[in-house]
DNA sequence: TAGATTGTTAATCGATTAACAATC
DNA sequence: TAGATTGTTAATCGATTAACAATC
């Protein structure tokens, strides 16, 4: 699409604009100026964002609402369905299995995993979990593109290291550590700890 | 402390010099070499980033492990306990509860409050769940400090307020939503959608 | 003292945004 | 055509990092 390379700070921003659009209607038509009122952002940066991918926009009108919709859901790859595997169905696994969120967008957890005997074989949101020592071979059969991981910190680098080695792209992982991958593998960090730190930063200076 | 002011990229950055800190042994001291070394982050960035707050380091020998450790402990307000408020006790919030990692860094959850009538008046990792509408006057009575929402992004903006009106100034927020707030609140938003379409773009485009 | 490493300045890099010619 | 808004260039801003004098 674009030779240019995209800065990965650009493709939130495009979920968010994507959201406003959803609440957009009473026109067909939007220009950057008004998407950058309903979402914070600059509209220069809107241009900038979108021109990355295409030219999207007509001069003096704005862009069209339901094409800009669609061409960003292209983008993102949320025009269509992923399968997921899930690591660890604890507390947050269960959490994440049961989060309507994820289906909504077009991800879809087909497998999960566990090395607890008390969970294994047990059925959860329609879901059955399943010996982590399976892990691999699944991976492969039901070609899970996406893996979540909510295991203990501990097990959390073997988990990953095999759900790469199996051929999995792209990690979201929940334990609180920065595990070592290739760049070939997009790897999201999601960590409360490090978030509450900040937050009681800002509360210790605030005052 | 500081005049200059902090960027607020630096903060997470203190939290993961803090781990590495935590698991190099052997030494009294550590140089931002080393340092760089375990954490990935550059070696000048770390003294600077130190340097906002104060000049810790000895020229020619590093820092003083333990006493850098106490340093951003005492930085990041992680050296105390804070008073923690969970609104939304469906299956994030009930994981979030027994999140142990976050009563492991000072961050105890005092109270919960959902408006399911089946939930209220239930213990949950020794926590009663309270009414919505008892919200406002525990949070002033149990000097709640920081809020987490895990409630569904429709009634998410409301609850945010009566956090805000009842005296919180930190917010962790789970809906997928941008809430408005004062800048005077600290606002934390962990957006998981938003997480998997930055997923989703890097599998469509890798290939 | 000589060597090592800090704290800090200055250069570099990359992202944001203002400005405007091109275009509908 | 005149007016509006895009796409894009250039200026600005802020964060990262290399370099080095100061210091132990």
């Amino acid at each position: 699409m674009s030779r240019k390379k995209i800065p990965s700070i650009v493709i939130p921003r495009l979920s968010f604009y994507y959201r406003a659009l959803l609440e957009s209607r009473g026109s067909d038509f939007i220009s950057s100026e008004e998407l950058a009122k309903l979402t914070g952002f600059n509209a220069a940066q809107i241009r900038k964002d979108l021109t990355y991918f295409g030219q999207f926009g007509i001069p003096s009108k704005g862009y069209k609402i339901e094409d800009l919709k669609q061409k960003i859901l292209n983008i993102l790859g949320t025009d269509r369905k992923w399968n997921v595997g899930l690591v660890g169905v604890g507390n947050l696994g269960s959490a994440l299995l049961s989060y309507r969120g994820f289906a909504k967008q077009g991800f879809e957890i087909i497998s999960a995993f566990d090395n607890d005997l008390r969970k294994i074989g047990k059925k959860l949101e329609g879901v059955e979990v399943q010996d982590i020592s399976e892990l691999s071979q699944t991976v492969k059969e039901k070609n899970i593109q996406i893996g979540i991981v909510a295991v203990p910190a501990i097990a959390a680098q073997e988990v990953i290291n095999t759900l790469i080695k199996a051929g999995v792209r792209a990690i979201l992982n929940f334990a609180p550590i920065r595990p070592q991958v290739s760049n070939k593998v997009e790897l999201l960090n999601i960590d409360l700890s490090i978030e509450v730190e900040r937050l009681a930063f800002f509360l210790r200076r605030g005052r």
